[in-house]
DNA sequence: GCTCATCTGCGCAATTTCGCACAGATCATC
DNA sequence: GATGATCTGTGCGAAATTGCGCAGATGAGC
């Protein structure tokens, strides 16, 4: 058989039983399943999958199938398990770049499966927003509230923040007459910080800052409402007063080609893929 | 792993040693078996071969994964087996097109073991050389002597012919005034024709045909000299006069991107591969 | 019956991988 | 020492594969 790999697609989608399924368990597309698989299916000329509507089942043939194809991962995972030990373990210091309220408040708990996995990796998350230190090796991958342009980096998107216009819930209760805060300066121009304008109208923006976790310190002081990304406003004190689709922003994941090569680089790319799921759902 | 067909590329180096035997065995471009094995050191993390001028020599954690490596060849190829007996046997009608001398003199008892392997499998062998029954689909694949340029075709190099002014060895011994063997019509210019009527000059071309065979005829009946194939002017009659480069034609194996995916018409191609190898090499 | 979440399938652009041509090195043979 | 066969490595364009956006279908829950 000229293509092994696709083997790894039957096992994931035999287990899952639809083409979404699988394609979150592969961190892949569902149309590459689906591919895949068809590919797989034309090579051996048998029919393993029945095409559902809410899924793919097992033919008879797909089925007898799983006990070899049992036999073939647990091999490969012998393989990994001999090739992890004779390799050195993943190991070093990984520097990512991330936004900085993004990285403190909503990142790095979530990054602890990771360096429990392996402890001889040390992370060294740095808060500086600016690409180039990506492309001058500062940082060995970064995560992104836009997409490089420079095309000698790879840029993955790994989700898609969404924001609201939220306050202090007793704040917004005493009425409408609202503070809203806003970005200052070079942060004037995302787009978050134009919906705000759009809807502060007249009154304005009555406090302006440069980062967003005193922009969230606020909030909770109940000194206003502000446009602020749905996964960082978490807790009862604030309530969401408006959706804001159009602030939305994506989140990419760049880095140098070369870097992804290195195994502690791959081992933190895949921890953040994994941790970033849920802003890709829905 | 992410990819186990790398696998694969590993078993291959592992057994033969260069990059470019593992590439013949592959049947693959020897960059491409290089990229692989880098490509899965780096995901291992492991050095699995030293990098030596004359080939890859395994390292030790090399080749202490080789053991876990055979588990690994032998479940896929007991998933192959089961899954070729689970599927329908190659079996049906694969129409092929090629050149009638190239086909009948020399492919023909090629194929040979395709069907002995393939039983069930029955070969339509068509001598027609217009491309169109291709896109038309009158045959499956087919053999050629020029690259299509239709992009609806896919094209694979899978030989070079090379060409020979032969005659009968006792008429080319009686003397420099030989009688040439041409093409005539619509064959007048293939390349070989071309050198050819170079060759005869002011004598000309003395005895014409569109047939190949019916050349090869007059070649083997003593009735002058041509310029064929080296590899369709076996024998001890025959002998070489002149080498000719520059008439030499590249053998292509065309196929509609959808008809690949058919198991009995990607038997065919392997065969055909498999085949034309020594056309391919030197 | 309606709504929403989840599913599959299709077409196209983006990205990745492969094959090719070439250069340079090595080693066996003469 | 020269030659030829075989090897690896590099850069580039072509080919293949993947991801994305979208449309339509299905079924659970209300």
């Amino acid at each position: 058989m000229s293509n092994w790999d696709d083997l790894r697609f039957f096992a994931a989608l035999a287990r899952v039983g639809s083409l979404s399924a699988a394609a979150r368990v592969l961190q892949t597309d569902h149309t590459t399943v689906a591919r895949r698989i068809a590919a797989l299916e034309a090579r051996l000329g048998v029919k393993l999958f029945d095409r559902l509507p809410r899924g793919y089942a097992l033919t008879d043939e797909g089925a007898a199938l799983t006990v070899r194809l049992g036999a073939v991962e647990e091999a490969v995972l012998a393989f990994e398990r001999q090739a992890g030990g004779a390799g050195q373990a993943i190991r070093g210091v990984v520097r990512l770049g991330a936004p900085p309220a993004f990285a403190s408040q909503w990142l790095m708990p979530r990054l602890a499966p990771l360096l429990d996995r392996h402890p001889g990796l040390v992370l060294d998350l740095s808060v500086a927003n600016a690409i180039s230190n990506l492309s001058r090796r500062e940082v060995d991958l970064s995560l992104r509230l836009y997409r490089p342009e420079d095309k000698g980096l790879v840029a993955r998107h790994v989700g898609r923040l969404t924001y609201g216009l939220y306050g202090r819930r007793d704040y917004v209760a005493r009425g409408d007459d609202w503070r809203y805060i806003g970005y200052d300066g070079e942060l004037s121009d995302v787009p978050q910080q134009r919906w705000l304008r759009e809807l502060a109208g007249a009154t304005g923006v009555g406090l302006m800052t440069n980062d967003l976790s005193a922009m969230l310190a606020a909030l909770r002081a109940g000194m206003g409402v502000a446009a602020v990304p749905h996964v960082l406003a978490g807790g009862e004190d604030l309530v969401c007063l408006r959706d804001g689709p159009e602030a939305a922003r994506d989140l990419w994941l760049v880095v140098h080609p070369d870097m992804r090569r290195s195994p502690r680089v791959r081992a933190v790319m895949d921890a953040l893929v994994e941790a970033t799921a849920p802003l890709r759902a829905g």
